[in-house]
DNA sequence: CCTTATCATCTTGTCATACAAGTTGATAAG
DNA sequence: CTTATCAACTTGTATGACAAGATGATAAGG
């Protein structure tokens, strides 16, 4: 008597629905088709035990992974918010597991490393299309900043100034995909890790080599913007290097 | 009487600890430090908030979550098991939201065929510095698979061969994370989506570029490869498409 | 002795109930 | 009109219970 329900796919699983899954997928889907709006929307626990006759465990569950993926946020006494979705939410959730990648494997970090020159190179080439007089003198001002932090008490306030550098530049490239990532690859790299001792003495360099890179953005030449950009990284690559 | 305790950093929210965080970090250590080794290791649920001595909701919460995370799988009547994490365990976790930003902003599915685009270009430029023979012949292989899949009553088969061989140059490329993301961002893009109709009539065109690729590639020349693979994206384009 | 079927036991999945703790908005006092 | 109090509702957590799947020992059969 076959031909009832649905193909059996010989071959593939017998899919384990949890009814937890279940429920995530229902939600997932009201958030994705906007019936739950970002804001405050989100039904109580309780609403949706009734609405979908499962458990509070199971709604629970669903709303769990649901703030672990970053679209909602829960807070104890309050109904929970739909958030709004951006590139970087989903790069957040993958937060942990990046850095256990990194500090598990060693290998890993000079993959990262590897991978985020070839980014930054890629990006800087589309900035250099697109970059605005604005943006360049944006640029220019957080040079000067970072030059104010030379001699700054706190050195840390030196790299803050140089994460920003090439966090404006991501956002220059005016792809929220680059922003997001490159955000990300280098929180990454500086959990595993800025050594402060690496950078004393080669501040102006840097400087030097920022501005190198703004004029060729200015200029709106790609090509001279990642060989600007090459030179910078490649003399900085060893600054992010696992503790011993 | 100032000095208790930790530093207040005021400015700095209270933060509020759920008893699952606690639960999880704690477990997140292990895996990570390896006292908890990929295979069949993980304690039962009640063993943990025995040991904890918490409820079965924080554990069973916090099981979930690095489940979510990919780092273990959880079966109904068995003990989870470690899994051995990789670069695309970080990417599946948010796959879940990468699909609803795609599907929810149609302007990230450009900034996305971008970012693949730029990615390409520079991983197949890595790809021809560490080309094999070996590498080679593969591809070539693949070409002449992919040729015999032309008049394929399953057209989806031509299809299939065209993303093995984009994730085999990023295999020649040597870096796992280029692999991982690489196989990402063509799952979600081939989600949203590829029109079958398009394809038909290019057959041979798609096949020449890849043979330029190859030879390039054979030849150790990042620039040429580089060049015939922004060839063969920009042509191809726009298969990648919402549907309307 | 080896193979196979059965079952006791342990595991996770789910539900129900209860209480603690935080948030919110209405209400009453000033 | 402002402010303090509180009642109702929310999530966080604990406990107990039962269902369902997995596992290994045990007993029956060859």
């Amino acid at each position: 008597m076959s031909g009832f329900g649905r193909p059996q796919n010989p071959g593939t699983k017998i899919v384990r629905t949890r009814l937890s899954d279940q429920v995530l997928e229902r939600l997932q889907e009201r958030i994705a088709s906007g019936v739950l709006s970002p804001g405050e929307q989100m039904p109580s626990e309780r609403e949706l035990m009734e609405e979908f006759g499962v458990g509070r465990p199971a709604v629970r569950e669903a709303m769990q992974r649901l703030h672990d993926a970053g679209l909602i946020s829960v807070s104890q006494g309050g109904r929970a918010r739909v958030n709004e979705i951006a590139a970087d939410t989903a790069l957040r959730s993958m937060d942990a597991v990046a850095r256990m990648l990194i500090s598990g494997f060693p290998n890993y970090l000079d993959h990262l490393k590897e991978a985020r020159i070839r980014f930054e190179l890629g990006m800087v080439e589309t900035a250099a299309e697109r970059a605005t007089p604005d943006d360049i003198a944006v640029l220019r001002d957080n040079i000067e900043m970072q030059r104010s932090k030379i001699s700054s008490p706190d050195a840390q306030e030196f790299i803050y100034c140089d994460m920003d550098f090439h966090r404006q530049i991501a956002e220059i490239s005016g792809n929220p995909i680059y922003a997001a990532l490159s955000e990300a690859i280098l929180t990454w790299l500086s959990a595993y890790h800025v050594h402060l001792l690496r950078w004393t003495g080669n501040e102006t360099t840097t400087l030097d080599e920022h501005a190198a890179i703004v004029d060729a953005l200015e200029a709106g030449s790609p090509a001279k913007a990642k060989a600007a950009m090459k030179i910078h990284l490649e003399r900085s690559a060893d600054l992010y290097r696992h503790t011993d």
